[in-house]
DNA sequence: CGGAATCCTTTTTGATACTG
DNA sequence: CAGTATCAAAAAGGATTCCG
């Protein structure tokens, strides 16, 4: 990916590794190197379904099976740096530190939810192309 | 990412790294394991709005400024294998091979063009909040 | 509690060279 | 032309430890 979620990025307006030789680094690249960092769009998902809007790190941690509190923590900036999710702070003794979407958040959900609707129909499908392929891959092995 | 549409995936149905103890690998997850892949979802898009539906795989890299042939190849393979895209050859002495969605891989774009206008609607606020939030750590910075 | 820092491993990507 | 193979670099991810 282009842009880095997980590390605090040390210069944030560069681009490309190697500048933007090439393609103008098109918005929808740029987007989809973030949704597609294994937990943003989950982040976002859970977020836009939580029925108190905000949520606390731990309990957005339960519901988010297999994430670690790093990459919990990492998405969590990176989304709170783009705007999309805005972080709350009660300053009690053990802090306790409420994340929620922001309305521009809140609208990507629209099409993330076109884009999880089309997955939960079609990947059935996708599975039985792999499986077809694997057979043919088989087939091909055992022709002599 | 879980899947790889790089490596030809020696077990492809094992579903997880480590088995899935935790989430049931959740289609949405898997599909966006594949399309958050650097290349894949410009495919589909290029293709999407390839006039002859077929395009050649030289073709196909111009109309990418950036992708390496290898990435490229190693995309579609992962598409073909999905069934999103299908793969045509010539069998002249140069061969030529052709590459085109399928109607599942066209049904994709829908959602996937949803994403992007998104992507090109919104990016200016996302950049906008990266470069406060960058000021607000600049400032954090001089303050003494 | 909610992280930040560190270390280490796995995955991904790119360059390059070679082939049917 | 359309790849494959190999190698090296980088990035992502996880585990662990420490801190306010």
């Amino acid at each position: 990916m282009t842009s880095s979620p997980a590390a605090p990025d040390p210069a944030p307006h560069a681009v490309g590794a190697r500048g933007d030789l090439f393609d103008p680094l098109c918005p929808t690249r740029r987007l989809l190197d973030r949704i597609g960092t294994k937990w943003t769009s989950m982040v976002v998902k859970v977020l836009a379904e939580a029925d108190p809007a905000e949520v606390r790190f731990a309990e957005l941690r339960r519901r988010m099976p297999g994430v670690s509190q790093k990459m919990l923590s990492a998405t969590l900036q990176s989304l709170a740096r783009d705007g999309l999710v805005a972080r709350r702070v009660e300053p009690t003794v053990p802090p306790r530190v409420h994340y929620r979407l922001t309305p521009l958040g809140l609208s990507l959900d629209a099409p993330l939810a076109a884009v999880r609707a089309w997955a939960e129909q079609h990947m059935p499908e996708i599975d039985r192309a792999n499986r077809a392929a694997d057979e043919s891959a088989a087939d091909r092995n055992d022709e002599q």
